[in-house]
DNA sequence: CTGTTAGCGCGTTCAC
DNA sequence: GTGAACGCGCTAACAG
């Protein structure tokens, strides 16, 4: 690999007046910086990553932190953060916690080795010890969920979906076709994306004069298999709902097998309105209604934001919310 | 952050012996080792990514680099690729060639400046220019496909699906329930991609006795989207078919989505196979009989030989083809 | 067993 | 305008 030492001695002038001349800081002539330029082209010279980085402590490269690699719902959102860091020059580098609190500790943990100047970080629960190891990585962070600290919230950015406003949708929906027995599938009750859900699911009904009923909650894992499960369950429990609000796609697909399988029709039957609007909606049949959750621009804005924090120095916490949009298609029946 | 400095420093011990005590590598009294373990543990002490890569030019990285994001074909192997990269403790960095030549050049460009290992690439289309590019960056290197390159074959290896064979068997599976009108719908006749899986498609027939009917290839792009219009078309067209190969399962929904707007049952009227068996099979109805092309022990298997070309500096080529595994369901009629 | 020294490649002083 | 010199943090060679 060719070095500014081998360009110097190439064109006969010094290592620090090529830097001056590539980099385009400091003093140099027309005539030294065209020489120095077409024996860099000559010799094929590219700087050497890790000597710069040593030097200005710019990697050039932010981590994307998310749950699960398999789950479609992160797709958009890799996709809108790569091609946002694109435009800036910088990579991605994928960091994967497989749903496990342990594994975010320990992701977060060998950031410390500065290999990134920033931070995209996905999850499921957030919790004070998380925040705080976010924290002590001392990077540039957003999350792509609201979280509030409670203590010093200077230190991260929120771009995220609404959730509360998306379950609101999909079962205001569902209300606004004459549904009143609506079932809730979430995931698990104690982490703040089904709890987020949950409240949305709750204002809707309350605002309508329904009340909860807790006979019609489904605690699953946000799988499909799991969402088969519960639902087969459910039904077989003989408890009875004429429309099912999801927590993902992957949930209403799961739902929907099981209805297949027991008889049900739908809509004719059972009505299944679903959250996050992947492609996996698109596939069903009947093709299923979802509220589509903008994970592209989410990755979008949460790359621009650290950016801005990176680039512009900003040190105050700034937030963004999106709102969800409901996608109609024909899984859900109209009773009035 | 804290460096050996400070560590030395903090203990009354020299740099390099805190070195020799953090790294394993020379000489270290017990006690002085046990002193340097704590101080660094109390200085919350981590190497520097970058001068511990100036030094030895291991960056610990990998890049995996695969046409399209947003396609679930690829999840499976970047699943694959992390898993297995993770117990080196390699990271990977992603690149996304987003489906474009010029753009699959311009990411290996980047590379020179040495700041990943190792490389993993998909591509659809192998060229002798894509292979330069990809030897001029001097990495050891694994491709996703089986690409003879004429010349130098050393400096990569292949870990592949035998596409043909994947085509092949799905083909055959048609034949052995008694189809003979098959059509095969596929992306851009011109791909390396398309080629391979129309090859094995026309070894199925041909083996069968039945000559190839062009009217019966139908080429569209890999999405849902074009295949859906293109299956469209081709029956408005009035040509006949009672089976279908799908190049992938988004074409495979296509070609669904299409069927059921035409009011043609699935698999009363038309059958269907595709290949890739990502979850979307799962999600349609019926369920989608679907070739396994076990993208996640091709990454798998991927990651390991590059990291036994950079860890036990193989030089010679090492390739490895995996063979396609039918998953029945639903989408096919048994005609005999 | 430990400390001194030098260098990885680059960028930024500071003299000239 | 340009070059010499130094340091980013770490490691390896050598000397003690």
């Amino acid at each position: 690999m060719a070095t500014i030492y081998d360009v110097a001695k190439r064109t006969g002038l010094s290592a620090s007046t090529v830097a001056r001349a590539l980099t385009g800081n400091g003093y140099c002539s027309q005539a030294a910086k065209a020489t120095i330029l077409a024996a860099a082209e000559e010799l094929g010279y590219v700087p050497h990553q890790a000597a710069k980085t040593l030097k200005n402590n710019i990697t050039k490269k932010i981590m994307l932190c998310i749950p699960d690699i398999m789950n479609p719902y992160y797709f958009a959102m890799i996709h809108g953060a790569t091609q946002t860091l694109e435009r800036f020059g910088y990579n991605i580098i994928l960091g994967y916690t497989m749903h496990s609190p342990k594994k975010e500790l320990e992701v977060l943990d060998s950031l410390k080795g500065r290999y990134v100047d920033g931070l995209i970080f996905g999850s499921f629960d957030y919790t004070p010890k998380l925040l705080r190891a976010i924290e002590a990585t001392d990077l540039p962070t957003v999350i792509t969920s609201f979280y509030e600290n409670g203590e010093n919230q200077d230190f991260y950015d929120c771009v995220y979906m609404d959730q509360p406003r998306a379950a609101w949708t999909a079962t205001e929906y569902c209300l606004k076709n004459g549904h009143t027995r609506i079932a809730f599938l979430g995931g698990d009750a104690k982490e703040q994306n089904t709890k987020e859900r949950f409240a949305g699911y709750k204002k809707a009904l309350g605002e309508a004069g329904i009340p909860i009923d807790k006979a019609l909650t489904i605690n699953a894992d946000f799988t499909r298999e799991g969402a088969y499960h519960a639902f087969h369950n459910f039904i077989q429990q003989g408890r009875e709902c004429t429309a099912v609000v999801a927590c993902n796609d992957l949930m209403g697909i799961g739902c929907m097998n099981a209805c297949q399988e027991l008889g049900l029709d739908i809509p004719g039957d059972i009505s299944i309105v679903s959250l996050d609007n992947t492609d996996y909606s698109l596939c069903t049949n009947p093709a299923m209604t979802s509220v589509d959750m903008m994970q592209g621009q989410v990755g979008e804005e949460a790359a621009n934001f650290v950016m801005s924090r990176i680039l512009d120095k900003r040190t105050y916490q700034k937030n963004m919310a999106f709102s969800p949009v409901l996608v109609e298609r024909h899984s859900v029946r109209k009773l009035k």
